[in-house]
DNA sequence: AAAACTAGTTACGCATTGGTAAGTAGTTAC
DNA sequence: GTAACTACTTACCAATGCGTAACTAGTTTT
């Protein structure tokens, strides 16, 4: 056996797992967006957001905002105001996907041009 | 109005497009996997990867080799030796997608110690 | 000559995803 | 007092995603 791959070593499985879990708590249509949206402004109310994200419907934005929170990826909190509002924001964990959020960011917006460019 | 967020500002827009855009691309169960395996790795063949990657079966992998190679991620070479071989590996492009998978290992690897230790 | 390996393809079907539309409960502006 | 706003929820439906299993066509090992 020249070139024997069959034997995956454990650094590289730890790897893949990485990259496995965060799309996995990154899954869906709108939660990168959504991460994204949090992570430039800071702060958002409910409807701010369905208003912010083009497309996205209260249904869908509260589905994803509850797997968010399950996951302590943002924080909801509810200001005891008349009327009451509702704001949400990343939690540290949360904002600690920056980095995440930047590179694909990045890549999309260079990979844009360069599809244009041609 | 003491705090409009009406009006969207333009870099913010690019910004999540960005996001989106590679989202769109790594869509789907397989993609990033396939790509942090080639990644890690170089090349492989067809059935190499169907070892390597596990739980992915030859319709999933070769349909989502397909999209990657459509979207210029990924190169499939014919190796014209009895018999054939075939060869994928990543395009320079693909491969400026390591930033994103990096990221993204990162990322896991971290969350899943805070979660365990917990 | 039969079994096994390469690189896939095809048929089938269930389950999840996500969209539309409408409704709710409370508050407030006109 | 009625329309509109906030923060959602519910019901329903269509499309897609993804898995299983079997099959193909060529090559090679036994």
């Amino acid at each position: 056996m020249k070139n024997d791959k069959s034997k995956i070593p454990e650094h590289c499985k730890k790897y893949v797992q990485g990259v496995k879990d965060t799309q996995d708590l990154m899954s869906g249509k709108w939660k990168t967006v959504i991460i994204a949206a949090l992570y430039n402004t800071g702060k958002f109310r409910f409807m701010e957001l369905v208003r912010h994200i083009e497309g996205i419907s209260p249904k869908m934005l509260s589905q994803e905002l509850k797997d968010l929170e399950a996951n302590n990826l943002i924080k909801r909190k509810v200001v005891d105001t008349m009327p009451i509002a509702v704001e949400y924001e990343l939690t540290s964990y949360g904002k600690s996907l920056g980095n995440v959020v930047d590179a694909m960011s990045d890549w999309g917006m260079r990979y844009r041009k360069a599809v244009f460019a041609k």
